[in-house]
This record gives structure tokens, sequence and C-alpha cells, in this order.
RNA sequence: GGGCUCGUAGUCUAGUGGUUAUGACGUCGCCUUGACGAGGCGAAGGUCCCCGGUUCGAAUCCGGGCGAGCCCA
């Protein structure tokens, strides 16, 4: 009994830190099998796998993660309750080159010092202690991840998985290799990314070059003129119509180059005429693939022309451009120069301008058209977020460049023949591989030799987490179940992540990788921008947790509309932990009511104010689950908060609190019924959304009321019931509350405590309903009149129905409105109590009835002492 | 430069071919009522970005403009 004690004295206040850190210990205690979490591939139950974003191990969870795993922890805890077996695993996306980096930085090596899988080791090593710290976060976070199917692309259980994905599509035809550009630093020697560019502004000098006298082009780059492989203009650029086609000689050179159209080209810079080279930039390369131009690499690696720039062979670039210049000038050919702003990438470390050349790459076939067929078949959420990955299907203009010039990778399985060239890729039963390390145990197919050298490039770190949803299922040795059910993402990565993983799954598999793709938006800082360091604008996740705590934090992610960014605000945070505040002392205020309560064979003893609160809570339970099916959590907790707050709180319990209280047996059984199912359901609505706070609470509803407790996780999301959803009973319910609430106005209004005892309330109503509680809420006596009081009564308004006068009368309902509103009392009298009238418009009869116009009338009363009050389907008077 | 999205009260936001436009925060009044003052009851606050078009009727649909954001080049 002494246990009792304490819990119908709950603490005033809700301690969400207490609170919180209990459960995230308790959950994480039991693993494997034992977790709540766990997903059983031999469960009988409907299957939910969710292909859960790998992120990659930077050490922070951030906010933007925030979003996204909320997003997944809502559906899968959903989906759980709903009765699905749901798989919701966690995998880290390793390789890349920032871990590089900062492995470089924290060691103070550069990865060429170290041997290769020394420097690997350290990456391994950085990477594990970041996945513990980020780890630690979703936990808190109160993510129901099952850890048992954790799985991290840098060990060799994933990456074989992502070499045998290599070898059956390059068996398939599907990889091939092939000349590609690069992005070289001349000075560290070394190819770099796109993202390693570092971009910036200055001037150059632009040089006007007569090639011959049809043929005058600008160039930034005239040391570049020796691998000049075209002459484009403009199609619609009248003054060369008659040259295209044409070949010149190129100047310096032998070489000749044909004059060809591109709608890109932009006749207002320079003379409208372009010099295509290999490469000066990336337009030159998307040309140059478009055209099918001939290659001719000038630049070689150590940043030195050669034989192919004649004449300047070994000169630098620098030094090329001043000779060329001068020979062009000696010829008379610079016609003119002048100073022009451009921008040069530059290498991020050393700030040397990068160059492109062109090196052997390993490249994946896109099948645009079959992705864009299959891709359709995936059910997009929002929709529109489809159109993103359809036009970026169709503007790649290349395959998909999937060797890197890196350490810290899944080595690509292949070697090259020592004697003959010959290209040799691993066979599945070899791998995982090391081809720096291991070798062929068969000679080379093509000349006998045993003699290789093993590939050294390694695969883009998309190659690993492109087939997620494969090694989630059990691919390739035992694929037991697919499609996956959902793709949860960020739009920022539908053009890499999702479009690489639906390509991937229809060249492994030939099946689309899941059914439906949800996408998030990105979260911005309060003041509206995205995050970044620069602004200094960054929320992160511990942050929030620390001052209000997981679930305020979740219920920050909820409020979003799916797919649109979301701003981050305090203010959400705060008005989401006061939520929290006030469920708990809904809870506080129930206890007491219902302790050792039990429901059964209490429907009877309903009265119209608790079938009314049942009745909306049944609503809400249908919203609610609409709602989540839709994905759209913002209106899931909307409903549920505002039903909670407003509906349950504000207006039922001050209502029932004196049948509560000063009831006799039978009248309380009601209310009691009626708290025990809103708390039950209201507080099973919320454990997707916030888990600790319904575990908290369904741990004392379950011990209050003799339940065994049982996680809420686990129990059955509420369904609605059809039977306590009532039309009649919910327009009786308003109309208790709306005279509860205008008697407690006017005693507002007149200064009297809310609780102030009145003489009396006589109501009058058409409307049959239930006086018990108002007499209870208002604290007095009521009276049911059986007449309408002598009152006057005059019509206070006229508002046309237009949805029914609109359509029916088109053109001429305006001036059937008119008429009507200039109409006497009198005649407006007659109209409604015939119900129709005859209006002559223009010669034209038209029959207008009473019930398109929606009449107010206004009452007043004789007789002294008693205040009226008005309100839908019923008129209070009170003597004070 | 291209794609997509968005412009609604001081701030953020929901929504919709039908006349009184949702909610939150903030602001202003009043109230310590037996769950909650981190609460309750009320109030003020809006050219629904601009210009055209379709329509009996547009904040909503269409076109154009301006502005913002994200992604990509």
């Amino acid at each position: 009994m002494s246990d009792n004690k304490v819990i119908i004295e709950l603490d005033k206040e809700y301690r969400v830190h207490e609170v919180e850190r209990k459960w995230a210990e308790e959950w994480d205690s039991k693993k494997g099998e034992d977790s709540i979490y766990y997903f059983d591939w031999n469960s009988k139950k409907p299957h939910y796998i969710i292909d859960t974003p790998p992120p990659y191990p930077t050490g922070s969870f951030h906010i933007g993660n925030t979003l996204n795993w909320c997003y997944i922890d809502f559906i899968a805890r959903y989906k759980r309750m709903k009765g699905y077996e749901v798989m919701f695993p966690q995998g880290w996306d390793c390789h890349g080159l920032p871990t590089e980096v900062k492995v470089e930085e924290k060691h103070g090596i550069s990865k060429n010092d170290v041997p290769r899988d020394v420097f690997r080791r350290l990456c391994v090593e950085f990477t594990e202690e970041n996945i513990k710290k980020m780890k630690e976060t979703m936990k808190r976070l109160g993510f129901s991840v099952d850890w048992s199917k954790e799985y991290i692309t840098m060990y060799p259980e994933y990456y074989s998985k992502t070499q045998i994905s290599f070898v059956r599509m390059y068996e398939k035809g599907l990889i091939y290799r092939a000349y590609h550009p690069v992005i070289h630093c001349p000075r560290c020697q070394t190819t770099i990314a796109l993202a390693e560019i570092e971009y910036k502004s200055g001037r150059t000098k632009l040089s006007y070059i007569k090639f011959d006298d049809d043929v005058v082009i600008a160039t930034t780059r005239p040391e570049l003129i020796p691998a000049c492989v075209a002459i484009a203009v403009h199609p619609d650029d009248d003054r060369y119509r008659d040259i295209v086609g044409k070949e010149v000689v190129i100047p310096t050179t032998e070489y000749r180059a044909r004059i060809i159209e591109d709608e890109e080209v932009d006749p207002e810079f320079g003379t409208g005429m372009v010099m295509i080279c290999t490469f000066g930039d990336r337009q030159d390369v998307r040309w140059w693939k478009k055209h099918n131009l001939e290659l001719r690499i000038i630049l070689d690696k150590n940043g030195r022309l050669n034989d192919k720039a004649g004449k300047y062979k070994d000169l630098t670039i620098q030094e090329a451009r001043e000779k060329i210049l001068e020979d062009l000038k000696k010829e008379g050919r610079v016609l003119r120069q002048e100073e022009v702003e451009h921008n040069v990438g530059a290498c991020w470390r050393c700030k040397t301008p990068v160059e492109i050349i062109a090196e052997e790459q390993w490249f994946v076939k896109v099948e645009h058209d079959r992705i864009l067929k299959e891709a359709e078949k995936i059910k997009w959420i929002p929709d529109h977020m489809f159109s993103r990955l359809v036009s970026w299907v169709k503007g790649m203009e290349w395959d998909w460049v999937v060797s890197r010039q890196r350490i810290f990778a899944t080595p690509i399985p292949a070697w090259y023949c020592k004697k003959c060239g010959e290209v040799i890729v691993a066979k599945e039963e070899w791998l995982p591989v090391d081809p720096t390390k291991d070798f062929p145990n068969t000679p080379c197919p093509s000349c006998g030799s045993v003699e290789f050298t093993g590939e050294d490039d390694v695969l883009d770190t998309w190659m690993d987490s492109s087939i997620t949803p494969l090694a989630i299922t059990g691919w390739p040795q035992e694929h037991k179940e697919y499609p996956t059910h959902l793709r949860p993402q960020g739009h920022d990565i539908i053009r890499t992540w999702a479009f690489y993983t639906i390509l991937r799954s229809l060249a492994l598999v030939d099946n689309i990788p899941w059914h439906e793709i949800v996408i998030n938006g990105m979260v911005l800082g309060e003041d509206g921008r995205k995050m970044s360091k620069s602004l200094g604008n960054i929320i992160s996740p511990e942050e929030v947790v620390e001052k209000y705590g997981a679930d305020a934090l979740r219920q920050w992610a909820a409020s979003g509309s799916t797919g649109s960014d979301v701003i981050f605000t305090w203010k959400d945070i705060v008005a989401a932990s006061r939520f929290q505040q006030k469920f708990w002392s809904m809870l506080r205020f129930a206890v007491p009511h219902i302790k050792g309560y039990n429901p059964e064979g209490d429907e009877r003893f309903l009265r119209d104010a608790d079938r009314w609160i049942l009745s909306r809570l049944n609503r809400v339970i249908k919203v609610a689950n609409e709602s989540m099916d839709a994905y759209r959590f913002d209106e899931a907790i909307k409903a549920i908060r505002s039903f909670a707050w407003y509906e349950f709180a504000d207006d039922y319990l001050e209502i029932v609190k004196n049948r509560l209280y000063s009831g006799d047996e039978d009248e309380k059984r009601g209310a009691k019924f009626a708290l025990y199912t809103v708390m039950e359901s209201m507080i099973k609505m919320l454990a997707p959304f916030t888990p600790f706070l319904a575990e908290e609470c369904w741990k004392i509803f379950c011990e209050v009321t003799g339940r065994r407790f049982e996680s809420v996780h686990i129990q059955k999301y509420p369904e609605k019931d059809n039977r306590l959803i009532n039309d009649e009973a919910e327009r009786k319910g308003e109309i208790i509350r709306s005279i509860v609430a205008e008697i407690r106005k006017m005693k507002h209004e007149k200064g009297m405590a809310l609780n102030a005892p009145l003489k009396k309330v006589m109501l009058y109503s058409e409307n049959d309903f239930d006086i018990r509680d108002i007499a209870g809420a208002v604290n007095s006596e009521v009276e049911v009149l059986s007449e309408m009081p002598v009152i006057g009564t005059r019509i206070s308004s006229i508002k046309p129905r237009y949805n029914i006068i609109g359509p029916k009368l088109r053109e001429k309902a305006k001036e059937v409105v008119k008429r009507i509103n200039k109409m006497s009392y009198e005649e407006l009298t007659d109209f409604i109590e015939s119900g129709s009238i005859q209006i002559d418009i223009n010669g034209e009869k038209i029959e207008v009835f009473a019930d398109w116009f929606e009449f107010e009338f206004e009452k007043t009363v004789e007789g002294r002492g008693v205040e009226v009050i008005e309100v839908e389907n019923a008129l209070i008077m009170v003597e004070i």
C-alpha cells in the first residue's frame, strides 16, 4: 500500500532528465533478442524493413541527422505498434576523404608517408571512435534501432559485399575501363576531387588570337592552344554561319580543328568563337564528350607539357604561356588583350590552380531510361521529389566514375598482367581481397604470365552505400526478402544516394530497392539560413537534450511538414516541453480517480460529456492513424496535442471535476471510464513521438490500474472505435461545453471568481442534454425551461450560402443577394415561413429558397436581473 | 546558368475554388478555481508578395514579375 501512496502523489514537476536517462539505460541494457526493438526474420508478423541511411562517422550526430532519424523512429515505432515486425538497422558509411584528411592532421603525417595498410588502420581506429560517439547521441535521442543489425562498411564483412557487387556488375558488362578527365594538382601531383577544389576569383588577360582571316578566338589559356580540338560557335550566330564545318590550322602546331556549333556557346563573350581544348575547364570536358572530339592531352602529371605540345615540350604551364604568346605575337596573331574577371579552381591545400588531365578510370554504365522507368514504381513522398531524380538522370552527361585515387576505401578487386597488360578482375570466391597485397592464383588468361600489378585505385564510397538495402536483406549469401519497404532520407542526396541505390539494385537483382521513399528537408538555423560554422547558427542535438530533453527535440522534429525544410527554433522546443509538463499534470489529475479502476462494463454509466469526449477521442485516433500512414507527423502530433490540451484538459476535465469529486458512485464511473480510456489512448498515440514520456506515463498508468506493465512500445496502436463516434454526443457535448464556457466568460467579465456560486441558471434548448455537469462546473442550480421564454426576436444578419447559390444562379447571384438584403423584416419573415419567394430580375422570374441563406436571429428579453447569453442551440439565462 | 520548393499577423506556420483564414510564440487585460501560474480565461493584431487571366466567386487554379531557400553546374 505504501507503494500506492508514492504513486498517487506524483511529483508536480515532470522530471524530464531523470525519466529519459532511466528509460534510455533500460532500453540499452537489453541486447539482441532481448531488446524490444529486435527484428526477427522468423516472425510470423508482416515484415516492415527500413533501409536506414548509414551516416558518415564524423563524430557528431548533427541536427539534420536528428530530423531524418526522428522520422525513421516515428515510423518504426508506429509500425511496430500497428503489428509489424519492424527492422530498423543502423549502418555506417565509413570510407571517404575527410577521414583521410583528419587522420593526417591528427598524426601529423601524409598518407603517402606510411604503408597503405598502416594508414588504413589509423583511419579505422579513428572511425571507430567517431561511431562510438554518434551512437551515444542516437541512444540518448531514443531511436529504436535494432543494434544487432548494425553494419560498418569499412569491415570486411561489408566491403566484401561491395567487391562482390563490383565483380558481378563487371561480369554483366556494366563496369568498364576508359579514359576520363580527372582534376589534377600539378604541384601536389595528385588527383583531387571536385569537393576539394577551392574557387577563387581574380583577373587575367583575355587574348584575341587570329587562327586565320575568318577565325579569331578569345582565350584566357593560350598555353592550351596546342590542345585545341575544335572551335565552337552558337548555331544562331549569323556572323559565323558560313564557316561552320570548315577546318583551320591551329597556330604553332600542325594540328587542324573543325568549326562546330553548340548552343552553350555565349555569343557575347569574346568573339563568340570558343576554342575547345582537352582540357581547359569542365565545359571543355562536356563539349569533348558531347561532340566526340579527339583527346589530345598536352599536359603531364608533373605539370609540364609533353611531346604532343611540339616545340613547347617540357615547359611548365607558365613558361609555355609566355613562349606561345611571344610566338603568336611575332606572327601578328595576337590582335588584342584585355583584362577580365575570372574564377580559378585551385587545390585546397597548396592553392595552385588545378588542371584537368585524362586518366584511365573505372566506370559504371548508367542506363537512363531503365532507371527512370523503374524509379516511377517507387512511391515518392512528397511526390514532387521524384522530378528531382528525373531532371538529374536526364542531365547526366557521362557514366558514373567509380574509381578514386585514395587509400581508405574498398579496394577495386582487379590486377593488370605485367607482361601483356590484360585486366584481371577477381573471382567471387577470392573476396574480400586487397589487390595490392593478394594476387590471382591463376595465370593471365591472355599470355599465361603469373606476374601481376594490383590495382591501387579504390572505389567511390557510394559503391559501398548504394547496396544498403541489399546488405540488410541478406544479399548475396541468403537474400531473404526484397524490395525493402522504406527508404527515409534527405532531399540533398536524391541525386546521389537514392539514384545510385536504384541503379545498383536494378543492376544486381533486377528489382527496385524499396517500395516507398520518404524525404525530409534540411534543418535551417534560427535565422532561416543553412546551419554553418561561419554563420555561427549551429545547434547540436546534445545541447537541446541537455536543456529540454530528447522528447522535446523529437516533438520539434515532428512539427514540420514532411519534405519541407525546417527552421530550428528554441520556442518550439520550449512549447514542446510545456506540453510534456501539461500532459504530466493530466496524468497527475487522473491517477487518484483511476486508481484500481477497471473499465469493464462501465459504458452504461456514461453521461453526455463522457460520450462527447470519447467521440472526439476516436476522431483524433482516426486522424492520427491516417496522418501516420501518410507520413504527416505534423498533422498527427498537432491533432493529439491540441485534443489533449484543449478539449480534454481545459474543457472535459473542468466539466467533470465536480462529478469526480462530489458525484455519487455511478456518476463517477462514467467519468472514470472516459478518463481511463482517453489517458490510455493518448499515451499510446504519443509513444512514437515522445517515447520516454509515454513509457513513464504508461508504467504509472499500469501500476495505478493494476495492469501488468509491459512497454508501451509493444502495445497495440489505438484504432478508432466506431461505436464511440457519435454526432449526437458531440452536438450535446458542444452545447454543454459552450454553456459552461459562456457562463465562465460572463463571470470573468463581471469580475467574479470562476467558481463563484450563482443563484440560478435557466436553459432553453430544442436539444435535450445532460445538465449534471453544467451545474457542477458553473456552481449553480440549473433548470431547463420547457418553453421558450418571452423574448423579442429580430434578424441580425443574412448569410448567403454561395456554395449553393453560385452554381445555381451564376451571374445572377449577386443581384439576388442584393434583393434579399433589401427586404424588410416582414418580407423576410414571410419568406422564411413560406420557404421560398419569386424574384423578378429583368423580367425573368426566379424562385429563391430560404434555405439558400443562413439567418441569424438576435433576441431581446424583457425582465430584470437576468443575463441572457446565446450559444448555438441554446439560450442561457443566468440569475446572479 | 539549370532543377525543385516556398512567399499567409511582429516572428514562425497550417490549410483551402465559397464570403468570419489555422495554430504556436510574442504583445495587452483579467484570474493563485481542490492536475498544471512553465497554468487558466479573454483581447488586439492580416492589402494571404505584386500584376494580369480563368470564374458568379481566387489567398487557393493558370501566366508573368519580384523575392527567398535548397540542390546541381
